[in-house]
DNA sequence: TGTGGCACCATGACAGCGTTATAACAGGCG
DNA sequence: CGCCTGTTATAACGCTGTCATGGTGCCACA
């Protein structure tokens, strides 16, 4: 096809290429997310993923992080004037619900679903960004008396975000049922806060 | 090639073909796991692995199945002698021993490093057994007095699963450093023994 | 002991994949 | 207007998983 002066070039096309990949993740899963597919998708050919992404591995790159760009977002959209329990509470909350919401991103984050794509060491110092929003709600609850003073917030931060991890990976996976998956699980909050009981105040 | 008299067949294949998968996997990755690699690997040709696992999915299906095989052995071969604390201590480390010893086998359990293979409902079913190791011996500390009567075994199971699986799968993928990759970690031991503390006995 | 049938595997082909060399095109600059 | 640079369409390459075909060894049965 010829380039007509209507058709989208430099950013435009990278946008679409990026909403068009993530629509074929969400809506038919990885096997989906094919370089010809997504080349049709937007109407362009598969050349100009190498040009604006250097290839299917820069396009997964870009999906990488966009998904820590939301999940941090959603992290940081927690308010913040509840209190230190609730607060708390709502991070994880906001974990889970992130990773339910669109579970293909999490799996481009966590898992390995596009064998061309694993994270450097730069992508991966990403997630530690995100980390940080956890670890100033950890200082929060030290600060406000429900978690022991002289606590070290990154390593109970560190550890909430596994525990939440964990528990948002093997229910993705099929493997544990917290019940209620597309809303609010007592369960879950209870593992939850059972996750701090070794550090809470006396 | 003409088949010979001394040639492998039948079980003796199958079991040819799941090595050389598994050493395939361990040595190069979920990348060089390919139908025609694996069949060069064992002398054969791509058909015998649809006629003896039915496709390349079959194959991932049946080192998924075995990876619970081995983690569940491992996790049997904690002595049961040691006090309650110690146990679970135990079962825990061997847990993360077992994971980092073959991280590809713990990738195709609770990744998806080959997208072909989805776990089906009765391929989870698998891991369900192997948690009944760790329900055991939580029903062990209850019984010992460490945790605390009254507690529900699964539900405290369950959660040390996730708090192990959730640690393991960040530090497998670089997301988190737990320090001694390859011996004990402090910091894991502590993050164990903390998750059952909201089920301590008074 | 022969022999027919059958389960199994080697061969070769197919469509699809990621990637890339080539060439044509649009827009900016002189 | 005409060149130059960057971008994209086209077509090909080698690779993948899969399967239709056909030949082969083994087992049951006469």
């Amino acid at each position: 096809m010829v380039r007509r002066k209507g058709d989208a070039h430099g950013d435009d096309l990278r946008v679409a290429l990026l909403d068009a990949a993530g629509a074929l993740l969400h809506a038919e899963g990885p096997q989906a997310l094919t370089t010809r597919r997504l080349a049709d998708a937007v109407g362009t050919s598969t050349q100009a993923i190498y040009t604006l992404f250097g290839g299917k591995e820069g396009i997964v790159r870009a999906m990488y992080l966009e998904g820590f760009d939301r999940l941090e977002q959603c992290l940081a959209d927690v308010p913040t004037d509840a209190a230190p329990p609730d607060y708390l509470l709502g991070l994880g909350r906001a974990y889970r619900t992130a990773a339910l919401r669109s579970p293909h991103y999490y799996d481009v984050m966590f898992g390995r679903p596009v064998p061309e794509f694993e994270p450097r060491a730069d992508d991966v110092e990403r997630s530690l960004a995100t980390q940080r929003v956890l670890t100033g709600g950890i200082v929060r609850c030290i600060e406000s008396g429900m978690l022991r003073k002289g606590a070290d917030p990154a390593e109970i931060s560190a550890f909430l975000w596994a525990v939440a991890h964990g528990l948002v990976s093997l229910e993705l996976t099929g493997h544990l049922d917290l019940g209620r998956a597309n809303g609010d699980s007592p369960i879950y909050d209870l593992y939850l806060m059972a996750s701090v009981a070794a550090w809470l105040a006396p």
